[in-house]
DNA sequence: CTTTGAACCTCTAGCAGGTAGAGGGTGTAC
DNA sequence: GTACACCCTCTACCTGCTAGAGGTTCAAAG
């Protein structure tokens, strides 16, 4: 029987995160002392690894959550945790993507920077010029 | 003079965004009709689109706030503008080498689907399984 | 058995960077 | 003069945690 400190040790997560996972309903609620200090067995380790590590691949707590069904249920079919992989592999390679013309810009920036003072900085020069915008207004996020 | 519909669409920002950035004072206070409502002039619609290319570049809102201080005084060094970018174009590639391992992992998992059902999964198995993990329990972030 | 002290408990609030909705007022065009 | 699109404030919510207050429990050492 593992305490939440211990547990969070061999998975690497932080023990106010294992009881934030309990609250949204991602870990099961676990056994209790005596005194009310949760005590965790395997199938939690197992449980709380796997999540640990789909979320070190990006996947949504959502996502997760789709992906432990699957999980619990032997009989489903595998595309869907396929598809699911599938789609999170698509994002992946969506934010990679831009974040490389964000790279080229950036780079474009830095590198033209003259070292005088911001009256004529090219850092500042670039972000006010309109024209040689993304201009897609859209996805800004991440 | 624009109303802060027509400014949001010039700069593709919703209404609720420029009245959350003056909020926490990225934007300024602008002048107001009789009746109460936002009026906005060019000053203004500079500044917005200045931070939303900056947003678009993947700059915090801290970062931005450095920005437009530096070059609201011409007198400043250009190298500080130079050095946040910097600092963001770092980040930038090291978001940019997580998300490429991330992509290999993924890729591996898709790649080798067998179409059975989640019992042999190996989606599902990969996420389960440990020893393949990249073990780095820190960075889990973007 | 008692005492220490690290680890546990609950609860609330905060971070970034917004987004959504309730409930009501304004501005302008017909 | 009235429709109705747009504006106003305020509060709460989103993801995925993290931090702290204030208090309790556990396990080992004496």
């Amino acid at each position: 029987m593992l305490t939440i400190g211990t547990l969070g040790k061999k998975t690497g997560t932080k023990v106010q995160t294992i009881r934030y996972y309990e609250q949204i309903g991602l870990m099961p609620e676990p056994g209790r002392t005596e005194g009310g200090q949760r005590r965790y067995g395997h199938a939690e380790l197992d449980r709380l690894a796997f999540i640990r590590h789909a979320r070190q691949l990006g996947f949504s707590l959502e996502a997760i959550r789709e992906l432990l069904d699957l999980s619990d249920d032997p009989d489903r079919p595998c595309h869907e945790a396929d598809s699911i992989a599938r789609r999170q592999l698509k994002q992946i390679e969506q934010r990679i993507a831009r974040l490389e013309a964000l790279r080229t810009e950036l780079k474009r920036m830095v590198h033209e920077c003259s070292g005088g003072n911001t009256s004529d900085c090219l850092v500042l020069e670039v972000l006010r010029d309109h024209s040689e915008c993304l201009t897609d207004h859209e996805d800004i996020g991440a």
